[in-house]
DNA sequence: TTGTAGGCGTTATCAT
DNA sequence: ATGATAACGCCTACAA
């Protein structure tokens, strides 16, 4: 049985409780708040007062209801564990206060069907627009999107072939152009450390370049080492000690992401196999521990701060009803750094 | 002048929607789905029906405002960019999502001002209870959770002679605990890099502990080496440059964190500063890349994930008001690594 | 410039 | 077990 509390009530001022204090009508204060310069400045000031006295601040819910606009925008990205998605967030989000719109964040860890669910969540929450990474989703989830008309716009992706409108780059092309240029280094026993494909059309993306550039340059992408484990460094670490014990060795692993490979280059260290004598390593988003560790990654640069600025833009555009916003492609590039090296001399 | 769309309107279905196409009351639809056993099993199937068929979700607003209950709890973390709160939160979330309860998260930059408008915004959104980080923060700002007796758990902090709860551990008695091993290696040259210590209370505290550990040893706490700057790897990095720029200069730097300790890492490398044979670094967190990095970073180790895991666990015990919860201390300890050495041998 | 009043979608209290 | 109906807090025509 729960004990009666005899403490006064905490109830949370409303409209009516600072129209009371200031004199005037609930019109009148919604006004202050919503278009001030629609009420003349001697009530505004009183008005205003008021709401400071009492501590008074709208209820979103009730505030949702009535106007049916919340200047507010979701976003889903797959993790917040590591830094993949931290930077272009960070932009989209300074982007977004700056237009007076906050942001509401939500991770799906790489589910589908956990996404869909956040999804409902968001629209529910009063979410205006959304940001959505990748394609890859449930046709419940575009179903319910459209039938909605929610704005979207899906980011770390670019299919000029796709309808729906997205910022990006070419997650194929950029890891085509790396494979590539690993093989132009000797190397024809290639790795590679990937996470899910299921669900993760950029991992998916990734993978399909690799074996392209095998394509073209006459190695059988079958003979690709594959190793498929969650982004994380231990996973990373894991997945490479495996790839290592393969017979043959490969001598250069592409991995699907920066944090996957610098696991790996924390295994290399550890099994004493030289990084990039012996065993080549590569990543993938450049982010700043790239840089940092040793030795250093080469990676495909991704204009992650610019990325997250322009979906903003989109968003904001999509969401007024400016004419309709055009997908764009954003360059990649590759960052030479320590981590790549020529193919070891001695072949198997 | 705005076009009048000739497109059908997206309007969300509600309630009274699915009423009328499962033929029930309004209530009944919304016992469904708060509490199914209350409704008999055919009439259910029913209107579980309807509820998919229309792709019916719930509005969040009304649903606050009708039963002034949202099983929303918010959290308010002093940044996003680094990896420093991602996985205490990432715990906590997950330990609420068990519960019921999702989570909302917004970043304060380090700013009370921007919390204090974080902490009205997420009371506004209708969250039950808050997370917040350490204890400075604007006399309204607690005026404000007292006044609408909003649960509150502090994390990340531990001072047994504050009357708040909770769950953390004591900053200033951990950084003095590695203070004193670095002088026991013969260091007597110490530098510092902080965050900046107004309105962060775990700066504060930290920087505290070193200063009692140099009283302690007879050392003049004004003779350390003190360089503020925001918690970035770059910002380590300049900090770390200006250090070694002091005459004398010192030769143990401890880093308010493991993000410029990383990035004083880097800097000495690129200087050719030998570490920890000429500098000896340590950081706090025991973050990820703590471990990669190169030499790996002796720092203090932070249980993050069963403080987010006790901090959920806190605060729905706060929420469901059970027996006050008591404040909790967890233990933190060093991690011996390389980047602490011996102090050189050839003092100045 | 200001006030009045209806309605937004949901839950909860009472009946039935 | 189910149905009517009154809140919940705010915004916005519409009137004055």
């Amino acid at each position: 049985m729960q004990i009666r509390r005899e403490e006064k009530a905490p109830a949370a001022p409303t409209v009516e409780d600072v129209a009371r204090a200031a004199d005037v009508s609930t019109a009148t204060v919604s006004r202050c708040l919503n278009a001030p310069d629609r009420v003349s400045e001697r009530t505004r000031e009183r008005v205003m007062a008021a709401v400071r006295e009492l501590g008074y601040a709208p209820n979103f819910g009730a505030r949702a209801l009535a106007a049916k606009r919340t200047n507010t925008f979701g976003a889903i990205i797959p993790t917040m564990e590591n830094a993949i998605f931290a930077r272009g967030l960070q932009a989209f989000q300074e982007a977004l206060g700056q237009n007076g719109v906050t942001l509401l964040v939500a991770s799906s860890s790489y589910r589908p069907d956990l996404e869909e669910d956040q999804i409902r969540e968001l629209v529910a929450r009063g979410a205006d627009a959304l940001l959505l990474i990748g394609h890859d989703r449930t046709p419940a989830s575009y179903a319910f999107l459209e039938q909605r008309r929610i704005p979207v716009v899906h980011a770390w992706v670019h299919d000029p072939a796709s309808p729906r409108i997205s910022i990006g780059f070419d997650n194929r092309a950029a890891m085509k152009a790396l494979a590539h240029e690993v093989m132009a280094r000797g190397h024809d026993r290639l790795g590679v450390i990937t996470a899910a494909r299921e669900g993760n059309d950029r991992a998916r993306e990734r993978f399909a370049g690799i074996c392209d550039a095998m394509a073209e340059r006459g190695l059988d992408p079958a003979s690709l080492a594959v190793e498929e484990t969650p982004y994380s460094i231990p996973n990373g670490a894991e997945a490479f000690t495996r790839l290592m014990a393969r017979d043959p060795r490969p001598t250069a692993i592409l991995c699907g992401n920066d944090v996957l490979a610098v696991g790996a280059l924390g295994a290399a260290r550890k099994m004493g196999i030289d990084v990039p004598g012996s065993v080549s390593i590569t990543g993938f988003d450049d982010i700043e521990i790239a840089e940092i560790v040793q030795p250093s990654l080469t990676t495909v640069h991704v204009p992650h701060r610019e990325m997250g600025r322009r979906a903003a833009e989109l968003l904001l555009a999509l969401r007024n009803g400016d004419a309709a916003p055009q997908s764009v492609a954003l360059p990649t590039h590759i960052v030479w750094r320590d981590s790549l090296g020529p193919a070891p001399k001695t072949p198997a």
